[in-house]
DNA sequence: AGTATAAACGTACGGCGTAAAGAATAACGA
DNA sequence: TCGTTATTCTTTACGCCGTACGTTTATACT
């Protein structure tokens, strides 16, 4: 009964995923992936519903991207991997990163992950409660490292204005000298190695929920 | 010279935080927020270069709600309240806290918290280095708290479908046996007491950072 | 071959951010 | 006091967005 289609959702999902890597999200819109496609925007809503289920399917495809470790290395070490890989897939396709924070995996592909990890925290000795709480908070600090870091959020930091007239400058230094002082070193250092310092100290603390013998 | 300004950018900030509060973020247009201010879309353009400027400006406004503790109290308390009271502000204005992750404090009132921070680190004995590390993973794990319970990112949690066609449901089970037992934790766990718990790991983590004594 | 049906297309609508240009208003120098 | 001038505000309009709606096209089964 059907015509045999010349677009799936796969298709779709992968060349938005190109447009937005080379594009940036701003020109991800219907007109332009179908341009890309090389057919109308309204073609797109035959496999989509609406545009918020093409970077749902786009979030689906980077998901499926991070790689589940191999069983039998350790809750930590499987933590750490999940983790590693999660970011390296982000910071590979930037523009579309901020989709993995809006939505959580879905199909099996991108569950796999989810399910190496889960399984790996199973084994050894964190229960159902304890699986999901470990697996809360990393998730919680890969993303917010991610946010932080894609935003250039601490970039420049270029010290408060004055409050609007035209105040001296060195007022600044002088009611915050703290935030002169440490701000530069915000956007210094090493992003790879302050994430690796956070993951560290989470699964350190996430040892002592273990029932310890 | 300047006619006396009906509108100024304190009060268009706090007119687009209502908006969000109360109408949420797709309805905060530039007309509807002229509106609101009994003017015209084009009228707060000269108050602000565009739509993102005002924005940040509410951003600011949040910011500057976030408690500065007093001093005296230790760097652990210090770091847990500053972190809570930017949780209890987002939780405030829900609609509006994705602001809080894109721009960074930049007004002397939105770097009061920042600034007494910072100072607690520094009397504790942290070096500016090792100062701007801990600020930067707290930032990192309550943001990312934020982000996930914000977007009701674990809600529901379906487990995964079928690829495609019409396989039975069993498979899913079958296939992410683990997803199934551990997914249904996700959502039913107290928001509160998870935040509560992963910013005591890392302040645990980060006193390791100090030169013990 | 005929027909049902899903896929693709074209057009159109309301709404968005904001550029541009003119009208209105307040503070200042004379 | 009265232009002059700097600023705010208004009006109009442009190009773009997502997508509703109706039509055309191409297949697969009878």
């Amino acid at each position: 009964m059907p015509r045999k289609a010349r677009l799936n959702e796969r298709a779709i999902a992968e060349a938005a995923l190109a447009v937005l890597d080379a594009e940036g999200i701003e020109a991800l819109t219907m007109r332009h992936l179908a341009e890309k496609l090389s057919t109308s925007a309204m073609a797109l809503y035959n496999h989509f519903p609406d545009k918020d289920a093409v970077l749902e399917a786009v979030a689906q495809l980077l998901l499926a991207e991070i790689e589940a470790p191999p069983p039998g290395i350790g809750w930590q070490e499987t933590a750490r991997r999940i983790m590693r890989s999660a970011r390296t897939v982000t910071l590979r396709h930037p523009h579309a990163a901020p989709l993995i924070a809006r939505f959580p995996p879905r199909t099996p592909d991108a569950l796999a992950f989810v399910e190496a990890g889960f399984r790996s925290f199973r084994a050894a000795g964190f229960d159902p409660h304890s699986t999901a709480r470990a697996y809360r908070a990393l998730v919680a600090y890969s993303l917010g490292t991610l946010e932080v870091e894609l935003g250039a959020y601490f970039a420049a930091h270029p010290a408060a204005q004055a409050p609007a007239g035209s105040l001296d400058q060195p007022s600044v230094g002088r009611l915050l000298p703290t935030v002169d002082e440490v701000g530069p070193e915000l956007a210094a250092s090493d992003p790879q190695a302050e994430f690796e310092f956070g993951l560290n100290v989470l699964i350190t603390g996430l040892e002592a929920l273990l029932p310890h013998r």
